[in-house]
DNA sequence: AATGAATGAGAGTTCATTCAT
DNA sequence: GATGAATGAACTCTCATTCAT
């Protein structure tokens, strides 16, 4: 939107533990306060009184309210995009069943693990700066899975790094539509195994056999 | 969040020519504010001086600022969807192959079409009843979808209902993916494919032979 | 308060029938709108609307919502004037018993004769120049009730001007507090024959017999 | 007119010195406001500025523009309220002519000590609720009054509850009239001495001996 | 370090008034 | 003459941010 990546960078290193605790109490707080409220009722008074601290306090570990919610967004995101690495790494040289099978469980599991979260954070995730760490996040993403993808053991892909932006939207469509829609239409484990399906039958269709 | 669907209602009808206009220019005004400044810093004032009229008139056309955007989401959403309802209705009795492509089609065009105002209400979507509105959407797409899927020539699916979920899931995401990021990495016709591809090999795996 | 005593001039003098009618529905719409609506909300949009007429032609007639609230406010308090002055007129020279009786008939007939009126109308008088309007329709009933005073048949004011305006205010208190009570304590009649009792019995007090 | 009796509530507890200080700033702020530019140019930002502090500290002390105006109205009635109701009890089985005294003295010097709050506040009286309030500072004085009158020394009262209302009406009338004349026309003392002769003839007009 | 009262720019909304039709 | 859409100043209220305590 306006601007360009802030450095997110915390007013003070939260070097004791007393801080770090505060700083998490601060984040947990803006997710409810994002729940409870909505984005334009989400002030940084609300957020500090859920929290049980003082405006003034919240203004010590964060420089500002976009900030602190930028902070917010980007723990989470980091947290999907490493689960995903880390899936990644452990399937180099898989088969690709086994490669989709694995991805999904990575993505969704991490999703719904923090579904709150991520809910709520859909709604940051279009201002603040959110955009362009989403974008990053997905890049990270992005470049995890299509190497993985360029090792698969018995499928060649042309062109990974399109198929891995493909199938990392078509697997987080569904998961968006879930965690929005309130009344949770389908259990987490029947959208896992309906994405694995969803998953193997892309990379089988994308791919050609070594 | 807080509220209830509203009832979107415009203060007067729109009936003389005129006044039809300023609508329309008071609507495309909030997408272009909405894509330039951000949800946060999209106003009445700003929107009414883009779209070139007074925040009074903007005002005589819409009860608030929630029903303006509410109303512009709520005309994009229905776009989108009888985009979709048209071409389910007409596939129909179709092969599954033939059905995939035309989804994915009529999906993606509605929403290329219309790309700025699309990537603007993503933003709009979480605040301001859109989820419900969106949610509505969904459904009307959603009941299209799985009645078109259980009238395939070719297939039978076990949960037509379960698998238009997924599958309308799986062509949204990478579409929201390519319309947020703002360099477009991939020309509008090479995403098609690759859904059709994509959309195939899903209801391929999700169903079985007649 | 702010400003010296508006002229009050119609725009244009209502000299044909239709004009009169028109300017009359206005009036009435405006009591109707403050008894509905209280003040705040009284606007010259809603009281048009009321009247059944356009704002612009509420503009024809008034020159601006100051005026028309002061005429509606000086065309009551006029009725009231001239329901006192009446009375006084014709009981000069009668026994203080009689011009008692005859004054709280006239003024509290006058009053509630246009209940809803002169309880919306106490709103007004506080604003809009209504203070010195008040004020001169005071003067106008001082005068014919000291002079009335002072011709009583069996009776020597000492200060008549002092004694009807202690006669005028004690009577219009009980008034204005049953106008301004919605459940109506107590029926105009009783009211009629308590003050009475008062007017003769302060009258009695305050003057020598001839 | 529309609302029912709104809980008076203050946001926070004056409790600190200083903030009660600013809340008695921001009362006394009010009413210059009200009495050099009327209801209507009397608005929250002009209250604050004449009372030396910020919007924002306006609204910090009162939820609303409402509950100012209905505070000051309200501290106002009830110093009168006591004022009558102290006066009251003090003269019970008294004889009615030091009833009437004893009354007339406490009402007027009550108004008068505070006249510029009390012409200030009858503009408010008519809107926010100030009805209500109004009605129930009228009731406490009625109750008080009437009660005191039931045990006069020297008459019976048929109805004392009808007397009382009609001689506090009766005594507020030209007390009113007086505090919104803007030219004095006559002395307070001098208006008191009018009244205990007014109030005196009324009592034992409508009472008769033990 | 922590607090939370104070600030005031700025948002949403209304409404007296005008004027082209 | 009558209409009512358009205007924009002004109002009420909120909230990110600061700073004296």
């Amino acid at each position: 939107m306006t601007d360009p990546v802030p450095p997110l960078v915390h007013r003070k290193k939260p070097l004791q533990a007393r801080s770090a605790l505060t700083v998490a109490a601060i984040g947990e707080a803006a997710i409810e306060v994002l729940l409870a409220e909505g984005i334009e009722r989400t002030t940084t008074t609300r957020v500090a009184a859920r929290a049980g601290v003082s405006v003034g306090s919240l203004y010590q570990y964060f420089p500002d309210k976009h900030s602190l919610l930028a902070a917010v967004l980007a723990q989470h995101l980091t947290h999907v995009a490493m689960a995903v690495e880390k899936s990644c790494t452990e399937h180099r040289g898989a088969k690709v069943a086994d490669m989709a099978q694995a991805l999904v469980h990575a993505y969704v599991s991490a999703k719904l693990e923090h579904a709150r979260a991520s809910q709520a954070l859909y709604a940051i995730a279009a201002e603040h700066g959110g955009a362009e760490r989403v974008e990053m996040a997905r890049e990270r993403m992005l470049a995890a899975v299509s190497g993985m993808l360029a090792t698969a053991g018995d499928r060649d892909f042309s062109d990974p790094s399109r198929h891995a932006a493909i199938l990392l939207g078509a697997i987080a469509g569904p998961v968006r539509n879930l965690l929005e829609s309130n009344r949770h239409v389908m259990p987490g484990d029947d959208l896992k195994e309906e994405l694995v399906t969803l998953a193997r039958a892309y990379l089988l269709a994308a791919s050609t056999p070594c």
